[in-house]
Order: C-alpha cells, then sequence, then structure tokens
DNA sequence: ACACGATACCGTATGATGTACGACATGGCC
DNA sequence: GGCCATGTCGTACATCATACGGTATCGTGT
C-alpha cells in the first residue's frame, strides 16, 4: 500500500473562518473562490480538494456560523428557553448579513440548526405539547427567525428612505406617517424579540395548563 | 424636433410576463437574459432598452407579482383583514418559488407591497393601534410572511428526508420522531395562517377593547 | 419627394465567474 | 532508486451580465 502523500497545507476550518471573514468584510457577493483562495495564499483549485463546489463552502460557513447556537445554555420558563433559543440562531445569523440570504436557496440543515431543533422541540414537548403542535410550533418559530433574519436589516437604509419618501403621501398616507418606523435599523434584535415574545405568548394556550406558571426550570429535560 | 423612432417591439409587462412564466418553469437560476430574450424572440440587448440591468428585470416581475395584493378585498373583524392580506401576499410569493429568493438582496418596496403596507397599516391603527404598535406588528407580520414564503417550502424534499434520516435517532431522538411533520409539503399555506393568526390573536392584547368583537366590517377604513 | 437625425434593435466583444483537466511535486513504501 | 497515490495548481473553457457601436426604422421639416 502506497498511501502517504504530501501534507495538507489547509483544514476546512481555516477555510470557513477566511470565507466567513472575507464575507463580512467584502459582501458574499465579492466572495469569490479565486479572491479566497488569494486570500489564503494557495491556488484557486486547491480548495476543490477541501470543498465540493462554491455551495458546498456556504454550507461549510453557515455550519461554522451557526455551531455556537447549539451550546446555548437555557434556563427559566419554557417560553424563556425558547425565546433564548431562537434569539441564539437570530443573533449568529445577523451577525454575518449576507449569508442568510446566498445560502437560502437550500434549507438548512446544518448541524447547528439540527441540534437547535431538538432542542426546541424537546423543550415544546415538555411544556406540554403533543407531536403535531410541536412540530408545527418549531417550524413556525424557525421561519420567522429566518425572515427577520433575511430581511430584517436594510442593506442600504438610505436607499430605503429615498424610496418611501418617494411615495406620494396622498396615496400612501399611513405610510409616510410611520416612514421612520418603517426603517428598521439598530432595534432590530429588540423588534425580533417582540415578536417572537408575541409567537410564544399565543402558543402558551396550546398548553394545557393555560396559566402554569413556576419561574425556574420547571418543564425542561435534557435531550439525551 | 426630430423624436420619433421605430415602434418598441415589446412592453415591460410582456417581458414581465415571459420572465415570470420562464422562471416557473425552470427556476429563476434558468432564466438568463439570453434565455429570455430568445423566449421574446429578440437579441439580448434589446432587453436592455426596457429593464436597466438583470437586478431591474428581477424587481419588475415582484412587482407584477405583487401587483394583485393591492387589490384583495377584505372585510371582517380586523385580525380577519389583516390575515386576509398577508394570505395574499404569502399566496402570491409562493407562486413563484425562486422570486423571493432571487430578490431578496435588496428590500422589497415594490408598489404591490407598499400598498399593502399602507392597508395594513391602517387597519391596525383603525383597530385602536398607535403609531409605534402598528407600525411594529405590520413589521413582524411583513418578517413572518416573507420568512414563510423564503423558506417554508423544501425544493427538494426528498433531499430534506434524506438529510434527516441520516441524522443519528440517538442524537437527536426529537427530530426523528418528528420527522414527517418536519418537511413541509402541501401543509405550507395552512402553516403559515396557523402563525399568522398565533401573531393577530396575541397582537389583540394590544388594543383597547381587548376582546372587542363586531361580526362585520367594524373598523376599517378605506385607504384614500 | 426626400433627406435628416433620434431612437430602437442587436452582433460582437469584454471581463468576471465557477470549475474540469491534466501536469507537476511530494514523500512513504517496495 | 523506482513506484504510485495523493495534494497542489496553471491553464482552459463554458457561461454569464453587459458595454460599445453599427445598422435599420420612421416621423418630421423642407
Amino acid at each position: 500500500m502506497y498511501d502517504m502523500a504530501p501534507p495538507r497545507v489547509l483544514t476546512r476550518e481555516q477555510i470557513a473562518e477566511a470565507a466567513l471573514r472575507l464575507a463580512d468584510q467584502t459582501g458574499v457577493e465579492r466572495l469569490t473562490m479565486r479572491a479566497l483562495a488569494d486570500e489564503l495564499g494557495v491556488g484557486t483549485m486547491t480548495l476543490y480538494s477541501y470543498v465540493r463546489s462554491r455551495d458546498d463552502l456556504l454550507d461549510l460557513m453557515v455550519d461554522t456560523a451557526t455551531e455556537p447556537v447549539a451550546a446555548t445554555p437555557i434556563e427559566g420558563h419554557w417560553t424563556e428557553q425558547i425565546v433564548t433559543l431562537f434569539s441564539a440562531l437570530h443573533e449568529v445569523l445577523t451577525k454575518h448579513p449576507g449569508l442568510v440570504r446566498a445560502r437560502m436557496t437550500r434549507p438548512f440543515n446544518s448541524p447547528g440548526v439540527m441540534r437547535l431543533a431538538e432542542r426546541a422541540l424537546s423543550v415544546l414537548q415538555a411544556a406540554g405539547m403533543d407531536r403535531q403542535e410541536a412540530a408545527r410550533a418549531y417550524r413556525t418559530l424557525y421561519l420567522f427567525t429566518l425572515g427577520c433574519a433575511t430581511y430584517g436589516g436594510h442593506s442600504d437604509t438610505a436607499q430605503l428612505r429615498r424610496d418611501l419618501e418617494a411615495l406620494p403621501s396622498t396615496d400612501f398616507p399611513h405610510v409616510a406617517a410611520h416612514r421612520d418606523k418603517l426603517i428598521y435599523t439598530v432595534a432590530e434584535a429588540a423588534e425580533f424579540r417582540y415578536g417572537l415574545r408575541l409567537l410564544v405568548t399565543a402558543m402558551s394556550a396550546y398548553v394545557p395548563p393555560p396559566t402554569n406558571r413556576n419561574p425556574q426550570g420547571g418543564t425542561h429535560n435534557p435531550v439525551g
């Protein structure tokens, strides 16, 4: 058996980190295989021994970025646990603005997200939901989180403002009156949490004891 | 003044319709300027007398697709009106699967969406919300709708199923148990409505008469 | 009737991209 | 020392959006 060869000069982790850094700095649209290879000091085609394709690279980036979500500690009432979990996902996704957009072509099955699903489903069932309800609730929370992370921030606030100001106030009186509040900026995370709390509040109606309250870690059981 | 010229052989409307048709048939990734021009029987560059760029074409497609939303009739309790409005948006967006994804790079300021914003804000304020609350509620509903439309359906259900089945049941017992329910297929619209109703139900707590109910057109006032 | 010139159409060219192909280098094993 | 699997990467190619400039068309002014 002749199975040894020259040592690998990179790791997938290094590639993922460099790709995330580059994407954050210059935008995902500027993240080309050539640019990334240059950044790493290797030839373009070398990257293809680590990732199958550019899509695979984006997968790897999502995996790396969402990985810390799985480690988020949760405690308190189940509603609080849910808010904490999805806030962690939201935070991680908004930290790399272009990533969600670039990757949205495919469903998100990254390990980090799957771990999140596992924990969220566990919490929801422990809170008293049956399978059908828990799955539906999870998907709703998940889609809301992705929607906020994807569309919540405006890449070009000035452009949005110009667009809104261009609308005739006579035809759009309410939009004109709300203009400033429709431009979502620093309040992004706060507004996300507002919606999240609305959802879990409404979902509380689906669990057996409608006004149940025990103020510390009542219903959580670990995953295993 | 010599300002006449050969008649235009196309209209923006024809281009938008052909582009939507092509995108629906072959996927947005196959919607190239060449392919669209061939479909319309003109040279590639001719398209550039009607649209500034490919991005502009996508804008035009979104505008065309979302235009009918503005005409959706709404009636009944304000919660019903809100559900109807955003369901119309959701329906129109999911009718052209790849479009939302392709266009999500920029914020959605299409006329149809702005008309929707106008009507939704009107309904929310008429229901008793103040400006701050109405704007926040609108944005939440809007982001939820976009999230569902963007990520709700899975382009490749078989692939998702394979991914889910590949997960070790020991590490992901809840995901494994919920597997079928996590694959969102025909129930997409129903699940969206479930989330929408959760949101408006929870929002009801923010309007003055908490259990107000008048069963026909109580609080809606027209836009103008 | 006829020339003018503004405008629409489109053939061609350019530069960027992802990636296939195959040459070359490396280093452990016979 | 020769062998060959493996990792690296220069080059080449197909495909894309789109800039440029030539050509065709037609209402207008004479």
